[in-house]
DNA sequence: ATAGGGCTTCCAGTGACAGGAAGGTCAAGG
DNA sequence: CCTTGACCTTCCTGTCACTGGAAGCCCTAT
């Protein structure tokens, strides 16, 4: 199978494959005239690191999961540590968006929108202690 | 100013301002020495623009706010809309995450996480609409 | 022979810096 | 005067996971 077919199976563009190819992750043949040629277990693991990738891994963690997959004597504690690792990240980065969220929100809200210069926003920016912080009490 | 008294002042690290400089956010006066020589406005500009890029703003985003903020005539308007536009990509990076947080942390729950090789967390990557996979109904 | 599409490699660019090398500058101390 | 050490300068490389594009080979159909 080229390139091409495996890009349309998998859903991955044809230039990610090749980068995946050439930090290692996978291995395709070669045909006589150069081309690569996939197997199916080429595939399947595209496949599956799209889908790892898809959950948000690093291409490292993808590399150390594609691993254990391979492995059949691998403990399920392994994996989990990657994913549980994973998921304390992806936590951190949804309370700072949420709080980013928060504060641009209040903005918005507090902004006239309007041709007047006047804007809650860049005063903000400016001096985040200034009039309009919210504060306790 | 020299640059250290600024990075020291503003909490950016220095060769955060010299990048700054280098793209035109800021041009400080140079010294006979060839040190760059910052005055109280170069620093009012820097905690701006610390600031914005800790509410998420994109550099460009920046510069523009920036540029908004030294015009006395802006209309608050345009400022506004800077800010919708990052607030919404805000909100689906959130529902983004969101979405894998809540498969991973389903995942999570699910594997054992023990010496067995039997790991629902690589079954999932390889195969989503395998067993164990949520469904309607 | 030619046209086209697919394939190859290699190089550059992305965003927003961080790390580090090589070297100039300045104030204090011996 | 010399040295030490902190601070400053520029320049180059690396990050992460690709993406775009150029130049050129391969294959099939006409």
């Amino acid at each position: 199978m080229n390139i091409g077919e495996v890009a349309d199976r998998t859903g991955l563009p044809a230039k990610t494959i090749r980068y995946y190819e050439e930090i290692g992750l996978i291995r395709p043949l070669r045909g006589a005239n150069g081309y690569r040629r996939f197997r199916e277990s080429d595939v399947h693991k595209l496949v599956f690191l799209g889908r790892a990738r898809g959950l948000g891994f690093s291409i490292e963690e993808c590399r150390d999961l594609l691993a254990l997959w391979e492995d059949q004597d691998r403990a399920s504690a392994d994996v989990r540590a990657i994913a549980k690792g994973h998921l304390t990240r992806i936590e951190a980065k949804i309370a700072e968006l949420s709080a980013m969220r928060d504060t641009l929100s209040d903005l918005v809200r507090a902004c006239a929108g309007d041709q007047r210069p006047d804007c809650p926003i860049l005063r903000r920016l400016e001096d985040p202690a200034g009039p309009g912080t919210p504060h306790s009490g």
